[in-house]
DNA sequence: CGTGTGACTGGGC
DNA sequence: GGCCCAGCCACAC
């Protein structure tokens, strides 16, 4: 792993205002270092753990399947807009 | 070295 | 809107 990346997401996804999100391939975007969004979606499942993870999703605003529960409950609490177990990312996405 | 595999995406229908 | 598919590329075997 690119430890330095590694802590650049981090940085980025701690940064994310509860109900909001951001998609995998636009945190590679922002971070611009030269990894697309797989990378950023397999530092996120080996070093989010600790993180705030529900706010990174994908483009479609799902979540990958085994991760759907979790991520909907924080949804809620944190009143992101949400439709048919998605996140509206018209509305929800972190400019 | 060759292959398969994703916390992914955009394009085509 | 949904489904399929090729492209993606670091990683593990």
């Amino acid at each position: 792993m690119d430890e330095e990346y590694v802590e650049r997401v981090r940085e980025l996804v701690l940064r994310i205002p509860a109900g909001r999100v951001l998609s995998y391939g636009r945190v590679a975007e922002l971070l611009a270092g030269g990894y697309g969004p797989r990378y950023v979606g397999r530092v996120m499942s080996i070093e989010g753990q600790d993180l705030p993870w529900w706010r990174v999703v994908r483009a479609d605003g799902a979540m990958a399947p085994p991760l759907m529960g979790e991520a909907q409950v924080h949804w809620m609490e944190e009143g992101t807009p949400v439709r048919d177990g998605r996140v509206l990312m018209r509305e929800a996405l972190w400019t």
